[in-house]
DNA sequence: ACGTCGGTTGACTGACCAGTCAATCGCCAG
DNA sequence: CTGGCGATTGACTGGTCAGTCAACCGACGT
């Protein structure tokens, strides 16, 4: 049974420092952050971090995992319908774009400390992180072959492009160098596919 | 007079220094090496690096503000010329990809620790990383007054896709998620600028 | 009452490293 | 030869933190 008082089971403690991580990652960054930072945020001892998390890194590591993963299904569920590939980017732009909308803080983290990070951490999630190129190039790959988009692109390019595009936007909106307001998150889906997928449709 | 010995003054070791950072950074990364590491690598004594520079902070700095001035600068020649965007947005992407084709291990140091490092440095430079966005969205925003290029795609928005779809691309090369040999880096060029400026066309 | 055991605490340690500084070198001018 | 001065050296210091660990808490079963 549950405690009474607090509510919380060890799953939940877990998930507390979890979410306390992410909001000090993405406002001091994962270097210049220190774990008790992490551990006020949550309100709970310095200690407790080392009983959850084998160290600073797993934290950051447990967070990227968790939404990379969830990603990597969404790509594949979608490019499992049959609809467009021009569709199937569409859905994959949006489903980046809505996890910013959703969790800013998280995806700050995802980007900045992982993703746009392959020196430090993206080394060591660089499999991971192609994953994700290779499938959005499958789907141009297979657009190709059916005739929907032109041939004389490399879908590789093509994904790196797409990637490149949405995450640039992102960075833009992280660091407001892109303004956030005007047209708002559907004008930037929008966007982003018609100025890739024109590009690509023969 | 130059020393007949060493035919090295001031100037040139500082240059020796920047240009063993380079390596230095590019190999082990900015927050990950030591100041002693630069000093190894340009084969000086650890105190000289703090004759020449005030912090290890400003070793980077100076690499970032060099190149990114150039690059400024080219942008600013190409827009100055009257030619169609579409050629201006090919000579950017050109020049940007020369720049890697010429010295991998800056651009990678420039990208992975600066630009891509908004957290860190890319807070500090923010103004001038924003600049380049901004002139190649005054590119664009010229085209669609010119009739060049169709009119519903914000300028900043086109901006930050073209220039996201380089950097992405230029990573992939850096940390091998993108075969390098595979036409190389005139196709390259072709791809990006075909991929955005066909989004672009009216 | 009492023992057990997972969860929780936070002071402490050991390692690391940016930046300092006093000493030395070697070129040149007088 | 000598004094000055900028360039050069590298040992040392001070502060910072990641990770450890021994002690403590309190719920629960017996």
């Amino acid at each position: 049974m549950a405690t009474a008082r607090s509510a919380q089971n060890a799953a939940e403690k877990r998930r507390i420092i979890l979410d306390a991580a992410v909001r000090v990652f993405a406002r001091q960054g994962f270097h210049t952050c220190r774990v008790s930072d992490i551990a006020d945020e949550a309100g709970v001892a310095y200690g407790l971090v080392y009983h959850y998390f084998r160290s600073k890194d797993e934290v950051l590591d447990t967070l990227f995992l968790e939404r990379w993963n969830v990603m990597l299904d969404a790509i594949r569920e979608v490019d499992g319908q049959d609809i467009l590939a021009r569709k199937k980017l569409e859905a994959i732009a949006g489903f980046i774009i809505d996890s910013y909308r959703h969790d800013p803080d998280l995806m700050k983290v995802i980007i900045v400390e992982v993703t746009r990070a392959a020196n430090s951490f993206g080394q060591t999630h660089l499999a991971k992180i192609t994953e994700a190129y290779n499938l959005i190039g499958a789907v141009v790959e297979k657009a190709q072959a059916s005739g929907e988009f032109r041939t004389d692109i490399s879908p590789q390019f093509a994904a790196m492009a797409f990637y490149g595009a949405i995450e640039q936007v992102l960075t833009g909106w992280i660091f407001d160098s892109l303004p956030q307001s005007a047209g708002g998150f559907d004008e930037a889906k929008r966007l982003i596919v018609e100025t890739i997928c024109s590009g690509l449709d023969r």
